[in-house]
DNA sequence: GCCGTTTTCGGCCCGACTGTTTTCAGTCG
């Protein structure tokens, strides 16, 4: 079972017991239990197995319990219980936005409201209104959520960050260009380089905020804006996106961008945090919560973020690590990594071009990387069986490593071109060229095409027979997942990663934005077990070459360091670290 | 239900907004 079927298990417990009217903090232990278990880089099954559940923070003994009563026998008593109290599609009702769980428990008790098809029936024969409490804006609004209503499992309302940075990066330089505006920042799961973000938040200071409001509404991205006030506005753009503008006094500046970058995760952290040191953090301030006798709370504002950090005894926290994931911990203990920048990219090992399926010939694809200032960059074009007319066979390979020797004959100083493939992994670990010739290669990165859906078991024994291979220089997007369409292969990444580093095989963080494969928790899990991580692109023509700012954004998420990344090494000490190298030194006479 | 540099019991973030009702509960991010 995967983990993420495992959290929606207990993510319907938590609500059952909430329409049950369980005590509330029960019902949070519920929802953060089946957070960390959705966010486990290793299988959660896995785990059960080996007793070892209660290692994960907020599972405790009864969880524990519950989750192997759900692996074993497919579902847990406590919940079949329940189901048979209320009626099991009672939960998909408080999906609607306004309904809580305590709203959904009367609508159920005392309108007979069971699903959302009842709902609207209630809704649209005025049976609402009559419930103390209600009124008829009740009724409207649940009639216009259910319209809105997305799929259950549909992730429509979230898009890839690459979508959102360049408008949310637009919109900020229009903000900054208005005579109106002061400090603008970029906030929320986009500055904490999330996979994919809800919504855009810009923050501003400003000397006339109702002009820059009006400003924001009426930007050409802008297709519906909202009331436009003091305290900023909220917009929808044309593509749909939601974008809410706040403008603050420069001297909580700090406060609110701290606040509104997040996660929630990490800002609930910190002020239970806070609270142990007497201070309460909000985005207005830190106010001190036993103020001395006679005294008023004193309260402390912040220009910048950092000072938020320093007033609770903090360093500064890199937002990408700020996901609730222990780095408020190492903040305290000075053991924060520092963290690898796109600066430090000395190469990229996984570009095609247009021998399979890029856009770009050689030539435009190694220019384009000399300009980026790179030291060597790998040509990886699809091998012998790639299909979809893009394959390159042995004779074309054979032909293409020559031309690549003849371009580095007369290349600029400091710079060369790796003669690369990206190999195809078959069902059983095999490759698609012959030994000889892929060893006459620089480099050579190994990935699964074809034949996803085998067992994890079967998918696991299949990428670690490539990493065994001695020319398997690294692995491609490991997990196949597309963010947002395509769910990951099942393979058990723990293992992968055990093999490489017992072999010395690199896994790559995949750069494009639709993969950001391996996820930032299996990298970190990955470099922890010893293995080189390659930050690579994966490019497809010359401008997807700054898709290097995704891959190295996974990386920081991940709390990767530049030591930690083989491609941040100049190219006399990343030789030395490719598998081929050591064959071909012990070869040598 | 979980958890421990005040605790194995008694805590468990913060404020805005909404709709309803005149002081608040529920919901949300």
């Amino acid at each position: 079972m995967r983990n993420a079927e495992i959290a929606a298990a207990l993510r319907e417990l938590g609500i059952l017991y909430e329409l049950d009217g369980a005590d509330r903090f029960r019902v949070l232990a519920y929802k953060e239990a089946a957070r960390t278990i959705q966010d486990s880089p290793v299988s959660v099954e896995q785990l059960a197995r080996e007793d070892r559940l209660q290692e994960l923070p907020g599972v405790g003994k009864t969880l524990a319990v519950k989750v192997v009563a759900l692996l074993e026998t497919g579902e847990i008593p406590a919940a079949e219980k329940l189901k048979a109290k209320f009626p099991p599609t009672l939960v998909e009702v408080t999906r609607v936005p306004g309904l809580g769980a305590k709203k959904v428990r009367r609508l159920h008790d005392e309108v007979g409201v069971t699903d959302l098809e009842s709902l609207r029936d209630a809704a649209e024969q005025q049976r609402i209104r009559e419930l103390k409490g209600f009124g008829a804006k009740v009724e409207e609004r649940v009639l216009a959520e259910l319209e809105a209503l997305p799929d259950e499992g549909e992730e429509s309302e979230r898009r890839l960050l690459s979508q959102v940075l360049p408008v949310a990066e637009e919109l900020k330089a229009a903000i900054e260009s208005h005579p109106a505006a002061g400090r603008v920042e970029v906030t929320g799961s986009a500055r904490r380089w999330a996979e994919t973000c809800k919504d855009i938040d810009i923050i501003a200071t400003s000397d006339d905020p109702g002009a820059l409001a009006k400003a924001v509404a009426e930007h050409p991205l802008v297709a519906q804006a909202g009331s436009a006030g003091e305290k900023g506005t909220s917009v929808v753009t044309h593509a749909g996106l939601k974008v809410d503008l706040r403008i603050t006094p420069a001297r909580t500046f700090g406060n609110l961008l701290q606040h509104f970058t997040g996660s929630m995760e990490h800002n609930v952290e910190l002020r239970e945090r806070a609270l142990k040191r007497g201070l309460s953090v909000s985005e207005h301030g830190v106010t001190e919560t036993e103020p001395k006798k006679g005294k008023k709370a004193r309260v402390h504002t912040c220009e910048d973020e950092a000072g938020v950090y320093e007033l609770l005894g903090l360093p500064w926290i890199e937002p990408e690590l700020r996901e609730g994931r222990g780095e408020i911990e190492a903040a305290q203990s000075g053991e924060l990594p520092e963290l690898v920048t796109l600066g430090d990219i000395r190469g990229d090992l996984h570009s095609h071009t247009t021998l399979s399926d890029g856009r770009n010939t050689l030539d435009e694809m190694a220019e384009a990387a000399r300009r980026r200032g790179y030291a060597y960059f790998a040509i990886t074009d699809h091998s012998a069986s790639h299909g979809f007319g893009d394959h390159v066979d042995a004779k074309a390979l054979a032909k293409r490593i020559g031309e690549i020797a003849k371009w580095n004959e007369s290349a600029p100083k400091g710079f060369r071109l790796l003669a690369g493939s990206e190999v195809n992994i078959g069902t059983k670990g095999e490759l698609d060229y012959p030994d000889e010739l892929l060893a006459e290669l620089d480099w050579v990165v190994a990935s699964v095409h074809t034949s996803f859906r085998i067992s994890a078991t079967a998918m696991t024994e299949r990428v670690i027979e490539a990493i065994e291979h001695p020319l398997v220089d690294c692995i491609g997007h490991l997990t196949g997942r597309l963010l947002l369409r395509r769910e990951p292969y099942g393979v058990d990444v723990e293992r992968v990663a055990g093999a490489a580093a017992a072999t010395g095989t690199m896994i790559e963080i995949n750069g494009n934005p639709n993969r950001r494969d391996i996820n930032e928790r299996h990298a970190r899990l990955a470099a922890e077990a010893g293995v080189m991580i390659a930050c690579n692109t994966d490019a497809h023509g010359v401008d997807t070459l700054e898709n290097m700012q995704y891959a190295v954004a996974t990386a920081r998420r991940a709390w990767l360091n530049a030591r930690q990344i083989a491609n941040t090494r100049p190219w006399r000490s990343f030789a030395p670290l490719r598998k081929r190298h050591g064959l071909a030194r012990a070869k040598a006479p």
